[in-house]
DNA sequence: GCAAAGATTTGCT
DNA sequence: GCAAATCTTTGCC
């Protein structure tokens, strides 16, 4: 039985590169009890102010972004490219614009229920191609390895049942059905940097801010659009 | 009001 | 290696 420790606001409120680092190996959690779906985080993003010209916080507050000028540890979700999320953590005190991105998380607890909905919402997208796909993505999410799905930010949202009606949960109340846990006994992580993915629309010097930060050596974290060669394996 | 692009993932050429 | 899928938000007329 695992002892649930809330994540503490006052790290998120932080500059958000130090929270990033104090973010990596904590506990995302959907759930409670033996249902509970639990997960280590093992990347994320920074996106810090509305001078990042890669943050939606560019463009000044509007009513997607409004949880982005609010208080750390809440929730903010949004839909990208019309059909995935992303879930991001409030960061730096309110007034301040900032997140961090969870782009990868290392299934801890309830993996069976994390494939059952990567599962379900894969099979909802797959079903307009036909029968014949359905069972092609039903049988690869049945054999993937359970260190692969949640090894990216819409597949974490996936494998969580993450979506637009979760923006705004306040992630560091123990009551909350999602939240974060700081994880027991975990001794100092290393931390590895570099340069953001999926946002080559953003011109410099923020293109090459080395604001991902990630936990090297974990079989979980992505590289971006399609797996690339020695990215997963360091 | 309409056109364009996006903090991604997957499948096919 | 490239393009499709898919729909909300942003930007400009």
């Amino acid at each position: 039985m695992t002892r649930s420790i809330v994540f503490p606001r006052a790290i998120l409120a932080a500059e958000t590169e130090t929270a990033a680092r104090r973010l990596l190996g904590a506990l995302l959690v959907r759930g409670t009890g033996p249902e509970a779906r639990v997960g280590r985080i093992v990347e994320v993003e920074a996106y810090v102010g509305e001078d990042d010209l890669a943050s939606h916080a560019r463009f000044g507050r509007t009513r997607r972004n409004a949880v982005m000028f609010g208080p750390p540890g809440v929730a903010y979700v949004y839909l990208v490219y019309g059909m995935h999320h992303c879930l991001n953590v409030i960061t730096e005190p309110a007034g301040r614009p900032a997140a961090l991105l969870v782009r990868a998380v290392e299934p801890v607890a309830g993996v069976d229920s994390m494939r059952a909905a990567r599962i379900d919402r894969a099979v909802r997208r797959a079903g307009r191609r036909g029968e014949a796909a359905i069972e092609r993505t039903r049988s690869a999410l049945a054999g993937m390895p359970a260190e692969h799905l949640a090894g990216g930010p819409g597949l974490v949202c996936d494998a969580f049942s993450i979506d637009e009606s979760d923006s705004g949960l306040d992630l560091c109340d123990a009551a909350s059905p999602l939240r974060l846990e700081i994880a027991v006994g975990d001794a100092t992580l290393p931390v590895e940097m570099g340069p953001r993915i999926g946002i080559d629309y953003a011109p410099e010097p923020w293109r090459s801010r080395p604001w991902r930060f990630f936990v090297p050596g974990s079989p979980s974290v992505s590289t971006g659009p399609r797996r690339g060669p020695g990215g997963s394996a360091p």
